[in-house]
RNA sequence: UGCCUGAUAGUAUAAGGGUAGUACGACAGAUUUUGGUUCUGUAUGUCUAGGUUCGAAUCCUGGUCGGGCAACCA
């Protein structure tokens, strides 16, 4: 019995909308502009346009905004694709703002005959100053009253490439004295003499946003056209663009974008970060682009459960990062195989066990899911375990190894400390033990019970592999109301390279697309930049850990 | 000084005139051959002042606070 779950405000609009008869079905859009690759915030915009139409029985088409040939390029239309498919999504049609090029210069004609645009010679500081401000109202244009014929004429001429960039603007005549500077006569068209990724060089004249993304919409028939809040004071413009085309009257509804603590989401600043090498590129994996979380092992499942967990609403948010981290960590744990991984080595030499005898032990490979079967895993007298995970001094809730203190050793036998063996220099060499042969994991008859089990690896056994643990990117919550420049707030050690980690065999076998929780240690994925010589992991998340929580409150 | 927009536990998000609920986080405990998982429990909230009403998070009025708006960007 499926728990009723309560509407957004977009869904409340749609099923008033569907109810009322106004729409037979939606028709939905995710509208990016290639210029840079999808981030988690778009992935919320992915899922709820994708999701309603898919609630309501719609269709959503995937347009590309693309009416800035100066920042666009094929690059991103291709990147922008793979990461929605990954995400899970189809998309109806795939559409691009400059297939309707030539329909929107018939738009702006018609507004033209229609007195309600005219061509501006002024200079952009020319125009900017009459805009006004906020709270002064703006002054008209000297060239405001062209006649109809003169402004066809001209803007026949500008679009045949008869002037230099910046020289002349299409602008709607509409208030410049409106509280609203978007209704002061926007733009509509600039003149710009640069190679279109898919018109080429057939136009020098390119419309502005809010003469383009609008009319998208209506020659497509968006019923939902849903962008973010900054796009509230755009909207008696987009109402008022198609009035007087007289088109099919899409609607807008603005919801309020993802922020995330510890993060950038602007496609500028990762662009930054990107270019001044803060970073290795769009996919390195601390970066919050959807292609960088799927390098990092992020699924397609966690991202969609964390935009659903979020929720849709107007008023500004900034999420916990963590919330991001507790979806990627459930999702994983239910099918991620476990292993063990030796990160930071001490060495245990068990006295009582044969020098040369390998006995192989049987470890789940699941216990979240019974039929993932067993492994076999080598064990010997040298082995490694954890650092951290020997004291010699104990602290009071300590319960893995110390001397005289015993631990089991997951899957195989409980050991006991009975000396280490240090260096010259004092350092920790290593840790010599006995095992208790009758404490076999299956068949223990000993009757000692312990609290601590603890990973280890075979030693000679061993499989060497390079792991890369990820921090935050930047060392404050909330980026963008810290003070300066966001730049000055990057976490510097956000990238921990471990060389050497020590593997049990099973991971010389490892594949791209399985998930694996090393254990105790977090979950991990198979890196890209494995070769034949060498096996990268990254460290999608780590474990929550209690101990360490519990450790930093003394 | 204008216009637009929003305000519910620490963070998000419900409740649409009738018991303020859910998730993450926090805290306490149980289980556990991962200090993981799972389970149980606890604490914490309606921006403010009035008004309408038997009854207000919800409706009305005033205030306070936050965000946005002056790119030939989207």
């Amino acid at each position: 019995m499926a728990e009723e779950k309560s509407l957004n405000f977009i869904e409340e609009i749609i099923e008033e909308d569907l109810k009322s008869g106004k729409y037979k079905s939606i028709l939905t859009r995710f509208p990016p502009e290639p210029n840079g690759y999808l981030h988690i915030g778009h992935a919320k915009s992915i899922c709820l346009n994708f999701g309603l139409a898919l609630k309501y029985g719609g269709k959503t088409n995937l347009r590309f905004d693309d009416t800035n040939p100066v920042t666009e390029e094929t690059e991103y239309v291709d990147s922008i694709q793979e990461d929605i498919k990954w995400l899970g999504f189809e998309w109806d049609k795939t559409l691009y703002a400059s297939d309707y090029f030539e329909q929107l210069y018939e738009f702006a004609v018609k507004l033209i005959n229609k007195g309600l645009a005219y061509v501006d010679d002024s200079t952009s500081e020319q125009i900017a100053a009459e805009k006004g401000t906020p709270t002064q109202p703006g002054t008209e244009s000297k060239y405001r009253s062209r006649s109809i014929t003169e402004n066809l004429q001209l803007f026949a001429d500008m679009c045949a490439g008869e002037y230099e960039d910046g020289s002349k603007v299409l602008r709607a005549k509409i208030d410049m004295a409106s509280p609203n500077m978007h209704m002061r006569d926007p733009i509509l068209y600039r003149i710009k003499h640069a190679h279109h990724h898919r018109t080429e060089d057939n136009w020098c004249i390119y419309p502005m946003y809010d003469f383009a993304h609008g009319q998208s919409d209506s020659i497509e028939n968006i019923t939902h056209s849903i962008c973010t809040l900054e796009f509230i004071p755009h909207r008696p413009l987009y109402d008022w663009l198609i009035e007087n085309l007289e088109i099919f009257p899409s609607h807008q509804y603005e919801f309020a974008r993802l922020n995330l603590t510890y993060t950038v989401m602007s496609k500028r600043r990762l662009l930054q970060m990107v270019n001044e090498k803060f970073v290795t590129g769009w996919d390195d994996p601390r970066m919050p682009t959807i292609t960088a979380m799927r390098r990092r092992g992020y699924t397609a499942d966690s991202i969609r459960d964390f935009c659903d967990k979020i929720g849709v609403a107007k008023r500004e948010n900034l999420i916990d990062v963590g919330l991001l981290e507790f979806c990627v960590r459930e999702h994983l744990n239910k099918i991620s195989l476990r292993r063990m991984v030796v990160l930071d080595p001490l060495k245990i030499v068990i006295t009582n066990y044969d020098e040369g005898r390998t006995e192989m032990v049987s470890i789940e490979n699941n216990p979240e899911d019974p039929d993932s079967g067993y492994r076999e895993v080598p064990f010997s007298n040298e082995i490694y375990i954890e650092q951290e995970d020997f004291m010699e001094v104990p602290s009071k809730k300590y319960f893995r190894l110390a001397p005289g203190q015993m631990v089991r050793l997951k899957s195989a036998y409980i050991i006991k400390c009975e000396e280490v063996v240090k260096d010259e220099d004092g350092k920790l060499t290593e840790i010599r033990c006995t095992h208790i042969p009758e404490s076999k994991s299956g068949a223990d008859t000993s009757g000692i019970h312990v609290k601590g089990t603890l990973h280890w690896v075979s030693i000679k056994h061993a499989v060497h592999a390079e792991l890369r643990l990820y921090d935050r990117l930047f060392k404050v919550e909330n980026v963008n109301a810290a003070e300066g420049d966001f730049k000055d707030h990057i976490n510097h050690d956000s990238l921990q390279v471990i060389s050497t980690a020590y593997a049990e065999p099973a991971l010389l076998h490892a594949k791209f697309d399985e998930r694996y929780q090393f254990l105790r240690k977090g979950y991990f994925c198979l890196d890209k930049d494995t070769s034949e010589e060498k096996l990268v992991f990254n460290r999608t998340v780590t474990l929550r850990d209690t101990w360490a929580k519990e450790q930093k409150k003394h």
